[in-house]
DNA sequence: GCCAACGTTGGC
DNA sequence: GCCAACGTTGGC
């Protein structure tokens, strides 16, 4: 099993609209670091961070978990999205994505400065200067450190 | 295949 | 709205 961030700018998708809506396929993702790991190497099952970008409090939300295997994003084959790609067919697509599941939320945002605080959050990669990749992978240990955040609120 | 120009992300 | 960081594009 691994862990994921997954981020969501909360005034288009929040995890209130994750919750409301029990399960949402993850559409729009057009980075290809971020499409080959929900292509490659999410399960059904793995956690997810749902991170709230963008916004006044940017920081953790709520958890989440992959819900589906990876299949074409349908939003690329669409002309009237914002999403829409051209140079996709539906014989080779270009973008995949996953569903992700609505755990739970958090009883507060864990926010961004509250996780820089944290010394065993140091490496964790979505933390990175300059990342901004609006997927990447976390460990057991940061998932479980951010997970008692919450209940330390 | 290099790399400058341009676009996007996202915190501040 | 600024700007650092980084990805993508396209001319050569």
């Amino acid at each position: 099993m691994r862990y994921w961030l997954m981020k969501t700018e909360p005034d288009g998708f929040s995890i209130d609209d994750l919750k409301r809506r029990k399960r949402e396929p993850w559409s729009g993702v057009r980075n290809y670091q971020a499409r080959n790991m929900m292509r490659d190497d999410m399960q059904p099952g793995d956690p997810v961070l749902i991170y709230h970008s963008s916004c006044e409090i940017p920081g953790v939300a709520g958890i989440g978990e992959v819900a589906s295997d990876p299949y074409p994003d349908p939003t690329q084959f669409d002309r009237k999205s914002d999403y829409f790609d051209p140079r996709s067919t539906r014989e080779t697509p270009r973008w995949m994505l996953v569903d992700v599941a609505f755990r739970r939320k958090f009883r507060e945002v864990v926010s961004l400065d509250r996780l820089k605080e944290q010394k065993a959050l140091a490496d964790m990669v979505a933390l990175k200067r300059g990342n901004r990749l609006s997927i990447t992978p976390v460990t057991k240990r940061e998932f479980e450190c951010i997970a008692n955040l919450e209940t330390k609120a």
